[in-house]
DNA sequence: CGGGTCATTGAACCATATCAAGTCCTGTGG
DNA sequence: CCACAGGACTTGATATGGTTCAATGACCCG
């Protein structure tokens, strides 16, 4: 079992931890500090459960039946208007938490954008277990705040970034969350690869943008050489120097 | 001084319930759950301050020196980015808290955008006492969860709202938080007026904007009867009739 | 009265949306 | 192995909502 998180199935190593496992657990970081009598509790109502590309693991203003740690894969939170306009708020990754565990209502769809591995708890049991260990309620919290950070960086992004800074502001933060870039741990590498994990279409849902717009933008990086990708294969990025790319997600001037 | 609230600052009924308590400190609806004592606890270490509009309350990226609960006024959370592009990420009411009490650096930085008056915590004291007192945690938590919902409305509003329905979203947001619209206990009023608490280019940076398209926008409501305004006022709005601008925020179709 | 801030309005431009083909990849069934 | 269908993606032409630049107006305060 991976001793710092809360996933209690099973994985290999080149799961949860292919490259750095301080990376794929950053957010994490003070799960480490559950005891091991803490764990046991979870680990006692645990339940794996797998989910395939594009079903709802949890509908919008349902109360959720389960609170969840994912394992694998990655899932989008995603909020819909009226008309049918939709728009991605938030994006969860191996090790991320996936639930209100507060008992209200979902205020967003959670759907799996790949194939997902999930280690549910029933929602009563966990609340219970939060209950009885504050260490555990300080940690969500945490988490939670990480994610309201996280929301208002994208905000910024959403009202105030180009549609060019806005595909690599992307691009970032893929590679962020699933490869090693970014962890003081690993070494500074300045090229680095990493898969797409959404469609087009996902990609122009998340950034406010069209997915011919997201395609565009996407041909113009491969023309610049900022990006290249692997033949026959749309989701596979090659970054050759990291630094280009982060200077078009952040312009100066 | 208010029972349920965490304002340990004495001030008028006028000032924090003139329409209706329960709407004004709505998102702190669990606050009344704390004891006397814990009350008397925070009582204690608080500070009541006063800003002047446009003074910077607590600087982005600095460690923060206390914890407030914001009695009157409105505050303003802002980013900004290397060229001078501003995004107002959130905006604060009186009840609501504000600062970062677990000590990390102020992802973004905190603007009275009227003039406030503050009820500070020294944040060691404060930290301190939150330790104690999971109740008070459980409360922070819940308010950081609405926090995070409204975020991610907001995240729809600017990745995927036209400026028009934009802008009557904005309208019925400080309604709501300003006056007695939506709430539960009032009669729910067709008509209704308020003020706004900002200036047309931070109503631009709040809706990923330029402050011109804000103009245009009131001045096309105004023709449309959806509004009205005082006259030799700017700020004050009168809204006819509440259904055809919540029409104008979320079109059918 | 004059200077400053805030707001309105107009005209031209442009970034992105929209509409419309057309291509590439994948899986399926003959 | 090929034909075919469907989904994902790309590319082009055109339209447009919102920005940008610029001028003007209204109010406030010293």
């Amino acid at each position: 079992m991976y001793g710092g998180s809360l996933s209690l199935v099973r994985t290999s190593d080149a799961t949860l931890s292919r490259h750095c496992r301080e990376c794929v657990v950053r957010h994490l970081g003070a799960c480490q500090a559950l005891s091991d009598k803490e764990l046991a509790r979870l680990e006692a109502i645990a339940r794996p459960r797998r989910m395939k590309t594009g079903q709802v693991i949890l509908p919008q203003a349902d109360k959720p039946a389960f609170f969840a740690n994912i394992i694998s894969g990655v899932v989008k939170l995603t909020q819909v208007l009226h008309d049918g306009r939709q728009q991605i708020v938030g994006l969860k990754f191996a090790s991320d938490f996936l639930g209100r565990f507060d008992g209200a209502q979902n205020p967003c769809s959670a759907e799996a954008a790949t194939d997902v591995e999930l280690c549910c708890f029933p929602l009563g049991e966990f609340r219970r277990i939060v209950q009885e260990h504050p260490k555990l309620e300080r940690l969500l919290l945490e988490s939670t705040l990480n994610e309201l950070d996280d929301a208002r960086d994208w905000m910024v992004l959403l009202g105030r970034k180009n549609a060019r800074e806005k595909m690599a502001s992307f691009f970032e933060m893929i590679a962020r969350r699933t490869s090693n870039a970014g962890c003081v741990h690993c070494e500074p590498a300045t090229a680095l690869e990493f898969v797409l994990p959404l469609t087009r279409a996902d990609i122009a849902d998340y950034l406010g943008l069209t997915l011919e717009t997201v395609s565009r933008q996407i041909a113009c990086f491969k023309a610049e050489g900022i990006i290249s990708m692997a033949p026959n294969n749309h989701r596979h990025v090659i970054v050759p120097d990291w630094h280009v790319l982060e200077q078009a997600a952040n312009p100066v001037q």
